[in-house]
DNA sequence: TGAAATTAGGTTGTGCACAATTTAATTTTT
DNA sequence: AAAAATTAAATTGTGCACAACCTAATTTCA
């Protein structure tokens, strides 16, 4: 039978992680504005930093399969960070449809002034170091099963 | 020592919270487009249905912090239920400065056609009610910290 | 009482997120 | 090889989320 009870807002899982993501952002923002970046923009730049160098190169279609976003919402991020000069945009000339992105040297620079983000985002969770581990390990199973069904 | 691990994207619990509600939103979408609602318009309504009827009264002012939204996304997103016929917006008299949102007979008849929907979405995550309390649980101490830092 | 501070809501501008569509390049199939 | 299908990006349009700012109403208090 159905009941009453789960229309309520706070028997909602969903409206938890949404809260959540929403503070999340709220703590991220004033530390990534001192980079010049959004919370979104970050997460493009951790990808490019993973590969290190000012050589390698990621294709567009690699930054959406990471971060499960699509061209509409990466094109124009990608633009605004070349237009900060953190990356340069350039179409492979192998397979033209495909757009490689590549870290400038100011790119590649910034990751050092990135490197205190986690732990310093870590203490406002308040969080021992196995509850984090628990609580990832829960998430990514609900991740898991949910891109599943 | 700073760790470049911390960088790497698979050990940020921010982006798993950031992708899981984005893959919530995924889940939620096709089943509230047949209710003609977007999932915050969702928690507009849920805040509006638990008041019941159709002569209860909710400010702005308690949306916004229920929900944890400013006026500069409630009033846009309010004004286009008004225009679907799911709430009135009508000014207090006692405070000109409070706009009282009413549920019309469409929106409080709405609720019906979304009774099980919760059971729904809770089918999607594949747990059992033991996790899912254990995990609602963790978020809410998450939360309660960090808005308080 | 009258000035100052607070409060509620609205507006404007920026940046996602994503659906839907378009274009061009590449791959597959016949 | 030509037609059909697929793929990668970009573009357009809608709807949040929120900062910054504005206006008007109310409250506080000197």
């Amino acid at each position: 039978m159905p009941n009453n009870d789960n229309l309520k807002l706070e028997n909602q899982l969903c409206f938890r992680l949404y809260s959540l993501t929403k503070l999340m952002n709220r703590h991220y923002s004033p530390v990534l504005k001192q980079l010049g970046l959004t919370y979104s923009q970050y997460l493009v730049m951790l990808v490019l930093w993973e590969h290190n160098n000012t050589r390698s190169v990621v294709s567009v279609k690699h930054l959406g399969d990471k971060l499960d976003l699509d061209s509409g919402t990466l094109s124009p991020l990608l633009k605004r960070l070349e237009k900060q000069d953190l990356l340069s945009r350039v179409r492979n000339s192998n397979d033209e449809r495909s757009v490689e992105i590549k870290l400038t040297q100011a790119g590649c620079q910034l990751k050092a002034q990135a490197i205190n983000i986690p732990a310093q985002m870590f203490s406002v969770t308040g969080m021992s170091i196995d509850d984090l581990q628990g609580l990832t390990t829960q998430l990514d199973t609900l991740l898991t099963t949910m891109k599943t069904r």
